[in-house]
DNA sequence: TTGCAAATTCTACAATATGTAGAATATAAT
DNA sequence: ATTATATTCTACATATTGTAGAATTTGCAA
């Protein structure tokens, strides 16, 4: 019934709201911390930062989940919510999308460009990186 | 006078669509090919295809305008658009911002899943990409 | 210099995405 | 059964992109 997760990325915003517009990007953090949670819960976790409506977070919550973000659980009359993807697992399916993505556009200069983007921010990374070429070249070399 | 150019990256969608809408990209494409031209040249080169009026065209040739795509200039009566971007500095430009973009949002995952792509979609890639780091490398070792 | 074809500007509507929330309704627990 | 609480429904706002009619401007030709 849940669709595949699909998103658009931002380069020109950071983390997390590069994929997540602000509020949902809220409720994913509210909900990777504390795990399944209700709206009410959700917005004890904002409290102080932010003054929000209920149906506001209901509203999102239940576009997040139409989206493939969350899943919704009844429990008494309330609905749970919970992440698909925990932390980690998100940031692997954004950054592989990504990167597929960008690779499909020009492979050649996502290359260069993750090349320079290395030797700027940390050139040991060069290195490190070379050395996970190797290995993957020699399993190639073994099939 | 230009803002710099921004942009979402879609990376379910294909080639110059994953950074433009449909007929954004249908302009980029006639003026790369043709060069500077008139909303009518644009339309004409259309013709066949499409059917779309004469006041889209400016319309959306004038956000792109605004937005750093194309460069306006008045001959006559008429504007004539041109890409700021050729073709190539344009997926030079998207390819770059996406790759620093997804190195930001995750390097580690970037750099794994750049090798998968890689290894399973043509692993002479990885060939190539083995000897641009070693120039990389020497580069370095230079300075 | 004036008239007209041609181009522009202005405005507006549609769809999608996201943020926001009030009002009405449903529901579970006591 | 009552009632506090949660949901659903609806709707408005902004942003992006596609779309185009109507009104207005403008440059060139006669």
């Amino acid at each position: 019934m849940n669709k595949q997760l699909k998103f658009n990325f931002n380069p020109f915003k950071e983390g997390l709201n590069q994929v997540l517009g602000a509020l949902e990007k809220n409720i994913m953090e509210v909900l990777w911390t504390r795990g399944e949670s209700s709206v009410k819960e959700i917005l004890d976790a904002f409290s102080s930062d932010r003054d929000i409506s209920y149906s506001t977070v209901i509203t999102v919550t239940n576009r997040m989940a139409k989206k493939g973000l969350l899943k919704k659980r009844k429990v008494g009359k309330a609905y749970f919510y919970k992440p698909i993807y925990d932390r980690e697992q998100f940031y692997e399916f954004i950054s592989k999308k990504v990167v597929e993505g960008v690779s499909e556009f020009s492979f050649q200069s996502a290359m260069v460009h993750f090349l320079d983007y290395m030797a700027q921010v940390d050139p040991d990374k060069i290195e490190y990186f070379s050395k996970l070429i190797e290995s993957k070249r020699k399993s190639k070399s073994r099939s």
